[in-house]
DNA sequence: CACAATCACGCAAAAAAGTGCAAAATTTTT
DNA sequence: AAAAATTTTGCACTTTTTTGCGTGATTGTG
């Protein structure tokens, strides 16, 4: 085992548990207690750790951590990922919302692929600054720290003034008779300029949040044209959906 | 085998087990481990993977991969930032540039300071985040991916629309007659609205920088009311911008 | 204060990496 | 096709990195 190799494996548990000890560090990897003691050592001077007298704890104030805090139902987010990169085509205009669904798309944009994304998410346009040939406008607004996304209506005007082929929208909620809904408010306005702005809307939505709705209204089905999920289109969850205009995927 | 077919094998290996070691590769490819060593380097060198001892690892696309050891004079730019931080006052309404001196300042401000950032670039954006009272406004824009700040058209208009008590912007070059000079023009217009918009203008330049001439003029020597260095503010290299109203620190 | 757990330090063995050089392989030129 | 130039490779050698262990110091706990 390489010694960074231990090194992300601390990091990543010290991410899910906020805490590790040297001792069971130490069985769990195989090494000698010293060995994981140089590691936190090393870690700490890297001022990634904060180490402590048995083991050491997570340093909240790293730089630039915006690491998957919503790693919740990530494999379900890849595979809406996969489907939803292939409504992607060379020379689009496209917008992205701030979902962390969005971000794992704009990680597996082939590189041959010559689009611009409009995007008010500082993960999504950090993720697409590596890419070859997309290029990236980045919408301002005031930021939204937990969710490391631009809000306000700076944001919801600019969206307003542009156009573009196609946005893909991440989904709190989404039901027959109320269409798509939003907890958040202000969200719920930027995601109606979204729409408003594109001639194609593809909702992505994991399977859980299907038929559920939430607070506030964005906009009614028929607006939608197609939803991408993490469940085959042919499931019975969808047949109420059958009757509008849309694409399942 | 030819050299750059180990290279495409070394590289897929990657991709699926995310690190490779050297005296395995040795015996699959059958090659010295030497080999395998000269190959690793050159990967490194072309900044396709991530070599350690023993082995190598994926690069992975980190969000934000900001290297801080790849920044040139990160020490001159974390004494500047020191002195730069003791301008910031409770209350304020601030700009900051999308220069690295400017990161480090972002890393430092204290935590009992409650002030308004406008900011356009993607890391300092994403150090305020975890600053508990800072509000932070991202000014948007087209994204300069090398920079990881926005540009732009619309960048320009934003600021100059807004007002701020002092604004922070890392130098390029000034001197007495060109005053503040900029290599990028896009970037002088960028400055060029920032100090309009600001009631107090700090520049921060690293003392290799002072007295050197850029291409394209910003502002005069006059429109500057601070300069902040690495350097003690009585060395002589100053003597010329003393007949100025203006402080160096 | 006692007692166990944890840590720091030096040391040595093992593994891996850098270095210089000559042989082998490949590419380019004649 | 042969010769020359260049690149690539393996080997012997030294240096560096990593690791585990022993010893004594330090820390946390009752």
């Amino acid at each position: 085992m390489l010694k960074q190799e231990r090194h992300q494996i601390i990091l990543d548990k010290l991410k899910i548990s906020k805490k590790v000890l040297s001792g069971k560090l130490s069985e769990e990897l195989l090494v000698s207690e010293d060995t994981i003691r140089r590691d936190l050592k090393e870690l700490e001077s890297k001022d990634l750790i904060y180490k402590v007298h048995g083991g050491a704890l997570i340093k909240d104030n790293r730089v630039l951590s915006y690491d998957e805090r919503s790693v919740a139902d990530i494999n379900e987010k890849k595979e809406i990922a996969e489907k939803a990169v292939k409504l992607i085509k060379d020379g689009q205009v496209i917008i992205m919302s701030g979902s962390s669904t969005n971000l794992e798309l704009a990680k597996i944009i082939p590189p041959e692929i010559n689009a611009t994304v409009y995007t008010y998410s500082i993960p999504i346009a950090a993720q697409l600054s590596h890419h070859p040939s997309i290029e990236v406008i980045f919408m301002g607004g005031k930021l939204n720290k937990a969710a490391q996304v631009t809000v306000g209506i700076d944001l919801v005007n600019f969206i307003y003034n542009i156009s573009a082929d196609i946005c893909f929208i991440g989904t709190e909620g989404i039901d027959i008779s109320r269409g798509l809904t939003e907890p958040d408010w202000e969200v719920s306005h930027i995601k109606k300029s979204m729409i408003h702005a594109s001639n194609y809307v593809a909702v992505m939505c994991i399977s859980d949040r299907i038929m559920s709705v939430k607070r506030h209204s964005v906009v009614p089905i028929q607006k939608i044209d197609a939803i991408i999920s993490d469940i085959d289109p042919s499931d019975p969850i969808f047949n109420d959906f059958r009757d509008f205009d849309l694409t399942i995927i």
